[in-house]
DNA sequence: TATATTACTTGCAAATTACAAGTGATATTA
DNA sequence: TAATATCACTTGTAATTTGCAAGTAATATA
């Protein structure tokens, strides 16, 4: 388990750290793909609906895996492919996903009722399903498209 | 209550709303100053710790009382002043706050040890303090410098 | 009446983003 | 084995956004 590591921001706050890291029009989005669709390499990241273009998401997945929340690692059956996992803070980030889609389900128009319903029915269950998909048990989640 | 309008976005996902319109580098610092330092006119969001400038302060603010997450009115005891105030819908990012305090506290070396604390001993407790700061009875919440 | 304060706006350079078109390494197909 | 396809990117360029400094009009204070 890495430590907390000094780094230079703008202040000491803890939400100023998460926007930092976060505070962009597609870190959350890719995680989202990952937690939610099973995502893990790089061409199924740029089929996402939002069409996040190649560069960014290079450069979004390069920041994801120095801010400790993402790995990567060859695929062993194709070796030009990476394979990306959520860290344990990755997937601690299932909380924040999970207010920021109620909140806007609850003040937008928008759609994913099932998700939703899901998430407002039982948040707990959720969260402990998230973290059994990523970790130990289970190395290679459920994609659902 | 104004009903949800139909807005044109890159997908229906409602994480999707969410970032669109609070992922940037200061949206959610500005409501934190208003729900934790009971921050309510301009110069006070200037005075931010991570120093916002005055021009992407304005944008913001704009696009916050646009989205119906702010509003704002003139100060009766100052025709220069506009008192800004969180919606209801403002109200009710407190959960996602929360979430990102609590992930950064615990994967990332930073300050204000007294907030966590609270939020993670009682996170209930503490969304109820901001509603009830924000909400009919309390016009004008405690500021805290 | 002169100065200060408030909430901005404007101009401009720098940084970031989006889009299109490569690139080299590896895998598949004929 | 040679040609083609796929993979995870990189590069180039134009458009957009940001950051900083310097205004500005309306209102308040001395």
């Amino acid at each position: 388990m890495p430590g907390k590591r000094k780094v230079k921001r703008r202040s000491e706050c803890p939400l100023n750290a998460s926007v930092e890291m976060l505070g962009d029009r597609w870190s959350l989005l890719i995680i989202r793909d990952m937690m939610l669709r099973g995502f893990r390499t790089y061409n199924e990241f740029l089929q996402c609906y939002e069409g996040i273009a190649t560069n960014i998401l290079a450069d979004r997945l390069h920041k994801l895996v120095a801010y400790g929340i993402l790995t990567s690692e060859p695929d062993p059956s194709d070796g030009r492919k990476l394979i990306y996992s959520l860290t344990a803070k990755g997937i601690d980030l299932a909380p924040v996903l999970t207010e920021m889609v109620l909140w806007a389900a609850a003040h937008e128009d928008t759609g994913n009722r099932v998700l939703v319903r899901q998430m407002k029915e039982n948040k707990q269950k959720f969260l402990a399903g998230v973290r059994q998909r990523w970790t130990a048990g289970g190395q290679s989640p459920a994609r659902r498209k």
